[in-house]
DNA sequence: CTGTTAGCGCTTTCAA
DNA sequence: TTGAAAGCGCTAACAG
């Protein structure tokens, strides 16, 4: 060892196989090399143009004889930036993704993310506490799903001074948010099933906490009202006999569960709302195993038009919901929060439309 | 205003319509207004235990009031952790995500995230540049798809010493590395259809960078090794007059734009083997709507087996491959190096399965 | 049980 | 064109 630069030593016994956690080649160390300041080498990367090319040249070579990487957390530290937005889940990442629903979704934050240079994180409950993984989260703004505007989490941003944008959510105006039309989505879907002629209808919904219709809330309460409003033009209620709610997972996983506690109802159902594709998928698959026929012993309609539901058997009515641009517009709208930039409206409202393909049929017919 | 105090001033404004990005609060201001070091207000938040309670409480109490919360860019600083591992992706997250394997695979990364306590980050290039990205990522680790060994993310990977795991790539032994049986898994598909009678068979490919099968590597090659060793078996080889290859994205909606060329080539194929399942029901879903019936006038088998594989009409047959647990292996191995964990071996190899269901049927049967 | 002190590795005025 | 020095906000020896 000729140099008394431990920087240069690691960079001798740089070998991939051989390669030990070292010393850690700092900007000190290239500094030192090179026979500059710090300042210097931090030009050299982050404003070549306010030094000499030579000077530049001769560092950076340094810095790559090395194998110097200047240390991103340092720098986030003082830019305060850290090149990356979050989409907060309140469940496992597995279960989020289970529905495709979400990964249409993270794909339309993502077109914008590309755009602006800036990486997604998954953010899921730590340990079971979403608000330590809030807390701990290492991103410029954020995007809440699946939370209410007085959950903690809201708090907890608003305390780290993150800019964030909720996703159907029953959000206050100071808070930008994106929603679809739920009641229309709702009522649409279950009137066509009642235009049919069906009566004995299930509504196959998400989980809420309480199970209890009256204390719904956000989403879920828009598009119960939807139903209440097609239920009432046909003269009935949540509460007729034959109109029945049965909870559960959202995801295909969750329609072939429910699927059997929907054949035990009394009056047995002659069609299915399902509040997501994703149960009416499943549904309708363990329908198939079953050997009952969709739509001629059981219609069955579902909400939010994923990418799959036009292919599956039979190609599936639904509610078209915009799922990319949903994604897309969210992230926008953080984006202008992050960079400091003005938006006009923060809340948006993106439009639904009912889909009518092979799944739903006339009752009887 | 009373106090002198920037942090209390900024809590006694914080309506959450007024407020504006004052000073923020940091562990200073905590310390000063509650008269005590800031080493007090860190063990306070992070070991509660080395203070006497009241002191903890007194804190605490001061860091609500003010609305504190600890800065964890600069935690990481000194901890060097992030508490994310990211998982880099050499297409936009848009594309990563039309594919339905992507989100098995990372459902399957998310699982273990969850376990450990872990957030995910979605790594796509940033401003075209991957290896930018890369520099900037402030993660803990990561799961690299879609490279190969020898780029050169992964040397800066290794120059900010940063543990990652490799999945689907021709790794060298100390690489930690998940793959599965791809030579099999194509060989048999191919098999499969020749034994049905096939002998106008196209391959629909992933785009390669030269389109020229001499040149493929990884994954594509073993594929292709695979399917020279079934058409071998049946006396053909990839040149004989039949045998095609194109290249499409591989997603939905690049099987939908292969569909024409196949049906262009001469003779026109009765048969499809695409490479993943997310190209083969975007083939067999246009191949419907030009009212061509499959398996009847075509038969298709794809690589993968999504969960939606099964739902599609007709139900694909196709390769299984574990893609939950290959995300999750590769997370655990990742996360073995995270925590310093010893791992026995970290090279894996996943085992793959024909599945046959109804996408393919014998020529003229 | 509590405080002093020295960093973590980088950016960025400001002065030379 | 370059460098000195003061932070960014927090953690963690170490000392008392």
């Amino acid at each position: 060892m000729l140099s008394k630069s431990p920087g240069q030593e690691s960079a001798v016994t740089a070998d991939p196989a051989t390669e030990q956690a070292q010393h850690r080649v700092t900007i000190n160390d290239i500094a030192r090399q090179a026979g500059v300041s710090k300042t210097a080498v931090s030009f050299a990367f982050n404003m070549p143009g306010r030094l000499s090319s030579e000077t530049t040249e001769r560092i950076l070579d340094v810095a790559r004889r090395l194998g110097y990487a200047p240390n991103p957390i340092a720098r986030s530290l003082n830019t305060s930036r850290t090149n990356a937005i979050g989409i907060i889940v309140p469940q496992d990442i597995a279960d989020a993704f289970s529905n495709p629903f979400f990964s249409q979704l993270v794909g339309g934050i993502g077109q914008v993310c590309s755009d602006e240079g800036m990486s997604l994180m998954v953010i899921p409950p730590m340990r079971g506490s979403l608000l330590d993984a809030t807390y701990a989260a290492l991103i410029d703004g954020c995007i809440v799903t699946g939370l209410e505007p007085r959950d903690e989490v809201v708090r907890v941003l608003r305390q780290r001074n993150l800019p964030f944008v909720m996703i159907d959510a029953d959000a206050p105006e100071y808070v930008a948010c994106v929603n679809i039309n739920d009641f229309e989505g709702a009522r649409q879907s279950l009137q066509h099933l009642l235009r049919l002629g069906h009566r004995d209808i299930a509504i196959a919904s998400f989980e809420s906490f309480s199970g209890k219709v009256e204390t719904y809330t956000g989403t879920l309460k828009h598009r119960f009202d939807g139903y209440r409003a097609a239920l009432k033009e046909a003269g009935l209620s949540l509460q007729s006999r034959g109109i029945h709610n049965l909870e559960c997972k959202c995801s295909i996983a969750g329609g072939i569960e429910v699927y059997n506690r929907l054949m035990q109802l009394v009056p047995r159902p002659t069609a299915v709302v399902a509040l997501s594709d994703a149960i009416a998928i499943g549904i309708i698959e363990t329908a198939h195993q079953h050997g009952l026929n969709v739509p001629a012993q059981l219609s069955v309609v579902g909400f939010d038009d994923l990418e799959v539901s036009k292919m599956v058997r039979p190609p599936l009515t639904t509610v078209r919901q915009p799922i990319k641009d949903k994604g897309r517009r969210a992230a926008e709208l953080l984006l202008d929060s992050v960079r400091g930039r003005f938006s006009l409206s923060r809340h948006i409202v993106l439009p639904v439309e009912l889909v009518v393909r092979k799944s739903t049929q006339r009752l009887g017919g």
